[in-house]
DNA sequence: ATAATGTCCGACCCCACAAGTCCTATATTC
DNA sequence: GAATATAGGACTTGTGGGGTCGGACATTAT
């Protein structure tokens, strides 16, 4: 439990090899996959997640690929797990999916206390970035 | 993904409801259950943990129940996850599991890095006690 | 032009594990 | 000894993370 997803943890893997290419070098899936023995498909869907979000930019056809869309100082932990996700970690159900999330949200003494638990994280990924896991 | 576990919410809305009481005050699961309306079985396999894990002192028989241990100053949420889980919260599996608990390990370029993220979240939850949540 | 090689994307399956339930034994009070 | 509390093993259920498949589309090389 509080674990990263092995989604999350495959992103970052990835990004920081791409972090450590020289600027604009271009990276296929397969490449990566092969390189840490990822599962082929899923990295796939993480990647076209990450095009979405706006943090690597992609290459189709033939010598296609990724290629960082931004520097690596600036690709935050937290932005990556919200792209991949979906969502922000939270911690708790009820800070994203709001009062029916859960069905003890009027009477939860706990929840509002929890809100300082979840600002001290957010702040923590916030600052953490891609260059400092190189 | 991220998120603190039912079981531990509901520990903490208990240890908090205790910690509210009058000092020595006895609370049955029953009472926690009825008032918050939490499943009652649940509750109470969290509460016997808590019990081994020294926080609360359990009284059996009639006129029986729970009292803290502790004061809730003292009662941290890293200890109280770590008795409920059964481990400390982890950013990652191969921190609790070793080697064994990722396939990935030998060749894995953030396992290191994400040390700094987790000595950072150990921090945190060591930092926050019962008493904040009041 | 067509084959090769890459991304894109929806649908699907699997299963470990969190969450919840049931049932019986034991301790204490009145 | 009846009532009420904890103790604890065994069990069922439900969900979501992780993984897979198949086909469409884009680009390049020959
Ligand atoms: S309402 Fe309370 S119990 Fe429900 S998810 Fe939010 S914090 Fe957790
Ligand atoms: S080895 Fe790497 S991928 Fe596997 S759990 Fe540890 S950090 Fe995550």
């Amino acid at each position: 439990m509080l674990q990263l997803s092995k989604k999350v943890e495959y992103g970052l893997i990835a990004l920081r090899h791409m972090a450590m290419k020289p600027n604009g070098n271009v990276v296929t899936t397969k490449e990566l996959a092969n390189e840490y023995d990822l599962p082929y498909e899923l990295l796939a869907k993480i990647m076209q997640k990450l095009v979405k979000g706006g943090v690597v930019r992609s290459l189709q056809g033939v010598k296609g690929g990724y290629t960082l869309a931004q520097k690596p100082s600036e690709l935050k932990v937290a932005s990556i797990i919200r792209i991949i996700e979906d969502s922000k970690p939270m911690v708790a159900e009820c800070y994203t999916d709001g009062p029916d999330g859960c069905y003890l949200f009027y009477n939860c003494t706990i929840r509002r206390p929890l809100g300082k638990l979840q600002r001290n994280l957010n702040v923590l990924f916030d600052r953490m970035t891609v260059q400092e896991i190189i």
